[in-house]
DNA sequence: AAACTGACTAATA
DNA sequence: CTATTAGCCAGTT
């Protein structure tokens, strides 16, 4: 069943990252058959409600970090739940897309 | 209706 | 490596 509106697609591809894997803004927007709007895809997390079982955490952005929010403490949010998955980041706070990027 | 904003990316300097 | 520019577009003011 094909979904309709795009921030169904991009939810829907949200949630087809696997655990322990990551995926870029841009990768997502792409699989979404939406390529060169990656910000929509930032802009669709962002208007995700709170409990929603769109595994939201692992899409970050091209630099492999965690994006920058308007309200920090979120950001810390996204990285503990990563890190339960398995995910490390490096010294800098970059996760290596090399090992955990998703395809 | 027009301007502003933002969980982005890629190209260029 | 950092900074700047341009493209993208839904939601808010």
């Amino acid at each position: 069943m094909a979904e309709s509106s795009p921030y169904q697609r991009i939810y829907a591809v949200v949630r087809r990252i696997p655990h322990g894997k990551v995926a870029t803004y841009g990768q997502v927007a792409r699989l979404a058959r939406l390529p060169g709007r990656a910000r929509q895809v930032g802009y669709a997390m962002h208007a995700l409600p709170a409990g929603t079982r769109v595994p939201w955490q692992r899409v970050v952005n091209a630099q492999g970090k965690v994006s920058r929010r308007r309200v920090p403490g979120a950001e810390l949010t996204q990285r503990m739940l990563l890190l339960r998955e398995g995910v490390r980041f490096g010294g800098n706070g970059r996760i290596s897309l090399a090992r955990f990027g998703w395809k």
